[in-house]
DNA sequence: CTTGTGACTGACACCGGTTTCCGTTACCCG
DNA sequence: CGGGTAACGGAAACCGGTGTCAGTCACAAG
């Protein structure tokens, strides 16, 4: 005559025979509990198969066990790197995943992120680059009260709320690499106006040109969205220009894999006409014919990095030391460099 | 002398001069409510930022608001797009994305997601592709009493929890578009063994080629994992008979690419000396040099109509017209295909 | 033999909504 | 004018857990 339906905490209690609250205490792992108690009721819950509601849970807790990714990216392989290692995290925690994307362009994206903060209250939130630079939502977290971790190219916030990679630094290795390789007409194909991540790379290979003493030409700097298309429109430009480039360094793999296309069109062997060099290394770099030289972003490990963050215990007021949470690039040499014809 | 925090229903109910009732009624679209309240309320609601907490509205009604993709998929695209399409139906809804991740290898995999289904209870489960196919799953879903929509290859369930494409159909067409070119040597990149999409995309080509008196040549299928590496090591084996195949045909736009990086690596002209065709037009195709004839699967409007199966209202016993939730597949030409050469 | 102390446990209110069960009022209709 | 119905209020219970605080018990100290 018992109600069929999940066992309740009432069930386990009354089969342990003991109260709710003792129960509760074996749940929440309190100290001060006889241990032969918590394994009686351990005993029950086992066999009865009992799982804590986690929305009532939530409610009494009056916080809950959710992290949000919260994102508008352009790039499939990236999103879902990031979610792989989030979720490497959060796998073995009572945390689940909410996956939250947004339209960078509407106008009232901030209300919306407001709202879904503001109705779901997760108890973490990741946010992903672009929109993880939008100092107003960092700010929207903190006023919601939510635990944040910004992943980008650079460290612009307080380290504690902060995952990021050196990517100026890592442009200028590989811009270093074509050098040596003999190249001079290096061209860049720039990510959009406005990333956090297209301005440092921009910032790597001009540092690392004037530092080769060749200055900046602002005409060969083109630049494109970070998709496919506009890595094609960009290495078109560039192309076009006489003396030909030798090189073109491109703000991510996927432009890269436009002026690879755009070269082909052309005719123009890759390496042997024209060097090419990505950033990001997802998959389409190894992917690619010629397999595509590359800065590998180690997104997985940041995001990984990221979700111990979220779920970590440390305080707000504690001064952390910050843990090192910047992450290096390191170039993988394929092939699609080779040394200029003369 | 206000508490701070968020505002609650009885704050509402005050300043609306109505009883939290009311206010619940308006929340809940109950239809016997006079517009003249309803619209002072929901002015209310709006002055003050109202938003019901979910989780005690989960607690109470006995439901909560989550959909869950649950998926252990090999490719990222894939996976985004379906992301994309649900939020699409989502974004407008009270309804949020739960992604659980699972893995496939892990023998435990079925506990892990009964756990996951009691302790959640989502309200909806989206199951893709390949564990869709595993029949014990959905019988899971049905025990713990969540929706769910399976979304395959071909339809191997009630049709009302199912949303799928005939893919035996496509690769016919695809095949019949190479033989229309002047293939003969037809020889096929298969999926992996227990894969349904795998099993209906080789029954496909096997059913061309016995249609064009061809016949099926075992030699002629090469077996891979779906994935890039896979594609590579069946493209060598192909390569290697002779006579040489003029036409490859592969289960998944990934292995396709992996033969064409063979093809490039053994000086074979692609489409002059070996025709390619993909399947799933995933972003890929289109950025392979040459862009891939392939065969478009419409996984994000699947994804779509998959969400609104299940958030929709339909009751279990109604007999449904089980609308049209097969979504057929279409060719797309590109480069990939040429006439043999003589 | 009290008394105090600390370890352990239970009764009860509470989290923020929904539901049930009346009860009231106003209005419409025959 | 009786009676039916639509629209809403009030009180209390409930969903399934957790916090507070008081109580029990064993045992050492006084």
């Amino acid at each position: 005559m018992k109600k069929s339906g999940q066992p309740t905490i009432n069930d386990v209690a009354r089969l342990a025979g003991v109260s709710k609250k003792t129960v509760s205490r074996v749940i929440n792992q309190s100290p001060l509990l006889n241990s032969d108690t918590r394994e009686k009721v351990q005993a029950v819950i086992a066999d009865l198969g009992y799982i804590p509601n986690p929305q009532a849970r939530a409610l009494a807790l009056r916080r809950n066990f959710l992290i949000a990714l919260i994102h508008d990216n352009p790039n499939a392989q990236m999103v879902l790197r990031v979610q792989q290692g989030l979720l490497e995290v959060l796998r073995d925690t009572e945390f689940e995943l909410l996956v939250h994307p947004v339209d960078r362009g509407a106008p009232d994206m901030r209300d919306e992120i407001r709202r879904f903060l503001e109705r779901q209250r997760p108890y973490g939130v990741m946010l992903l680059p672009p929109i993880s630079e939008n100092d107003l939502l960092a700010d929207l977290c903190t006023q919601i009260g939510c635990r944040y971790v910004r992943m980008g190219s650079a460290t612009f916030d307080d380290p504690a709320h902060m995952v990021s990679s050196n990517d100026r630094e890592a442009v200028r290795g590989a811009i270093d690499h074509l050098l040596a390789a003999g190249h001079r007409r290096i061209c860049m194909i720039a990510g959009p106006h406005g990333f956090r991540s297209a301005f440092e790379r921009q910032q790597g290979y001009e540092e690392a040109m004037e530092a080769a003493g060749l200055g900046v030409q602002r005409t060969w700097i083109a630049q494109g969205n970070y998709q496919f298309e506009s890595g094609m429109r960009a290495a078109e430009r560039l192309l076009d220009l006489s003396p030909r480039p030798t090189a073109i360094f491109s703000s991510n793999d996927e432009m890269a894999a436009g002026a690879l296309h755009i070269a082909r069109q052309r005719g123009l062997d890759v390496p042997e006409h024209l060097s090419i060099v990505g950033f990001d290394d997802t998959s389409i770099a190894s992917h690619l014919w010629p397999p595509l030289t590359t800065v590998r972003w180690p997104i997985a490990t940041m995001a990984r990095a990221a979700a111990l963050k979220l779920i970590g215990e440390d305080e707000e007021d504690d001064a952390e030391p910050s843990e090192p949470t910047m992450f290096v690039s390191t170039l993988i040499r394929r092939a699609s460099v080779a040394k200029p014809q003369a």
